[in-house]
DNA sequence: TCAACGATTTTCT
DNA sequence: GAAAATCGTTGAG
């Protein structure tokens, strides 16, 4: 386990507008709200995951709300099955799903248990374990994607800037991570970091889904100051 | 049992 | 900008 594990705070000097970033766990209560309000307020914050002895940590830039049964873009829509049922769990846990038959997305579960709504987290700047998530991007390329143009160096902050591509890059998966408790687990976490101002933050209608698409429920962090 | 689709990413043209 | 890669989930029959 790095040393640097137990520290309080992790110093982001090269990202704008913020300085330290508290290590702590999120409460479950920070879940346990409108899952608006959560997907808004988890910009800015940290996505922690360790494995294999290593920890990953990313600063939250990208968030999508999925509201219930009544959001039609939301795997709750056609209610409880084997695959929604971690939609129902407790506020503060994970939701993991396998998507286009090769990439992983996280989620963290919103609003009260039974009340099927989460927030998926799009994209991370990588703050720490930045070559362990280069090792996993290029790693799980299997040809033709493995070809010599794709070897080429990808940007740190193009390596978990979509939600695959940050459950490869933070060895996230599924059988490891569906369920754990983002609040007292060790596995995987989202830490306090830093909130960030309303003027940072631009508004849009989700990505990649074909219904209810106009509606405004993902969070982007603005690029630069 | 089977076909269609999907909260995506990458490569090639 | 188009298309491939690839498989779990869902719903129809």
């Amino acid at each position: 386990m790095p040393r640097d594990n137990t520290s309080r705070v992790e110093s982001a000097a090269s990202l704008p507008g913020t300085r330290r970033l508290s290590l702590q766990a999120l409460p479950r209560r920070f879940y346990a709200r409108d899952t608006e309000l959560v997907a808004r307020d988890l910009i800015g914050r940290v996505l922690e995951c360790t494995r294999d002895g290593v920890t990953c940590r990313g600063l939250i830039s990208e968030t999508e709300a999925y509201l219930g049964e009544h959001d039609p873009a939301c795997h709750a829509a056609v209610g409880r099955t084997a695959r929604t049922a971690g939609l129902y769990g407790p506020p503060g846990t994970a939701y993991v799903y396998f998507i286009y038959g090769m990439h992983w997305c996280v989620n963290a579960v919103t609003r009260a248990e039974g009340l099927p709504s989460a927030v998926l987290i799009r994209g991370v700047l990588p703050l720490h374990g930045v070559e362990a998530m280069r090792r996993r991007r290029v790693e799980g390329r299997t040809p033709p994607l493995a070809s010599a143009r794709s070897s080429r160096v990808v940007a740190d902050q193009a390596l978990a800037d979509g939600p695959g591509k940050l459950c490869r890059a933070f060895g996230i998966d599924g059988p490891t991570h569906h369920g754990v408790d983002l609040v007292r687990g060790t596995a995987l976490r989202i830490l306090r970091g830093a909130p960030v101002d309303d003027a940072r933050v631009m508004v849009t209608p989700r990505i990649g889904i074909s219904k209810a698409v106009d509606w405004p429920l993902r969070w982007v962090l603005r690029p630069g100051q």
